[in-house]
DNA sequence: CGTTGTATTGACACTGGTCAAGCATGGTGG
DNA sequence: CCACCATGCTTGACCAGTGTCAATACAACG
């Protein structure tokens, strides 16, 4: 298991006919690869996008915070409850929603999880994927993926140069995409008190 | 809250534009409505799909057990990684593979759920479900369910008269279906002891 | 008996996949 | 410095899988 630092990083799975869904992208603070820890077999890939940091602990670690320190165990909890809510947005994404919204709500969280650690991106960042990579994220074929972008260009939510986005309409996009920021609207005032 | 004591649950979201993504099923032994805990406002629905009996408990009572219950406490955030595991094999299945195959790893599923709790369900369960919500939980429409239903029928991997399945062909439909039981190969010899 | 919900089936439409070609970019070795 | 190559992006033509709509059948239930 890792806490990742720096970078940005992936999970994924491939299946039997060598396709590739992409589970989750991983951002500087995330935690990486507990659900290894509790299978013999790992469940997941996890692969690196770009030159990372990571700080990694093993099950003797966590085993020890469990016994020693409840309301951090408390909050991996919470931040494991987090991360399968983003994941059922996911789901519900995949299973309900047209290309061109996955891709929009794909944008969106990819700005959002990015500004978490950078204050300074608002409207623009760079896009550090190919667009195989947001398929495989999104269900989709790369080309597709690049039709999706190109449509959402021509109506003016997203510009594009170079490896940058900027969402012109977070608003129109929002609309678009059925997206809610999972990070927001907690309520964490039942936590236990730090011993 | 709850734990699932009898009885079939489910949980799901509704989308603006009406269409409704069924996240899981919810079977005896599981817990409920974690994620709506950390909330203001609950991420999903809960609904029976049969008559129920649920054990309730509250925030405090999370905390009460994550201070004085380690052991516990571990073996819950093993349960919430084994749930998030299943979410993310189902998301695969959205994303990468055919409506052939999420309906028979559902069929597979539902299985082994029930024999989880029931060890006299081999071939032949009762399916307590419409084929609309079997479409709104594979993302596909209930018309698009029947013909597969059809389809695996005619193939001879499964067997249906009044509401019961029988899966001639396990083997046969695990492979059609990409599926992995989950609730095996668990590594749990890490956890705390009991307090 | 009507009524309601569910299952079944067919005809047709459309979203997104497949295949193929061309283009831009950047890295590499001669 | 330049030819070469790999990788990724873009676009068009065509096709397949799945959705939509509609009609019918069936069973449960008041």
């Amino acid at each position: 298991m890792f806490i990742l630092r720096k970078g940005l990083m992936m999970s994924y799975v491939l299946l039997d006919d060598g396709s590739r869904q992409i589970l989750r992208f991983l951002f500087p603070g995330d935690m990486l690869g507990i659900s290894s820890a509790i299978y013999h077999e790992a469940p997941e890939t996890l692969c690196a996008l770009s030159d990372t940091v990571v700080c990694p602990f093993d099950r003797a670690t966590l085993s020890a915070i469990m016994q020693e320190h409840p309301r951090l165990s408390a909050m991996i909890l919470v931040y494991s409850q987090i991360e399968r809510v983003a994941l059922t947005d996911r789901l519900a994404a995949l299973g309900r929603t047209s290309a061109k919204a996955r891709v929009a709500a794909l944008l969106l969280d990819l700005r959002n999880r990015l500004r978490a650690t950078d204050k300074s991106i608002d409207r623009a960042f760079p896009l550090g994927l190919t667009q195989e990579e947001i398929g495989d994220a999104t269900g989709l074929t790369a080309v597709h993926v690049n039709r999706m972008l190109r449509q959402l260009e021509e109506e003016g939510m997203i510009a594009r140069e170079g490896g940058r986005v900027t969402l012109l309409d977070r608003g129109a996009l929002a609309g678009a995409a059925n997206y809610v920021n999972r990070y927001e609207g907690l309520d964490l005032r039942w936590l236990p008190p730090a011993r």
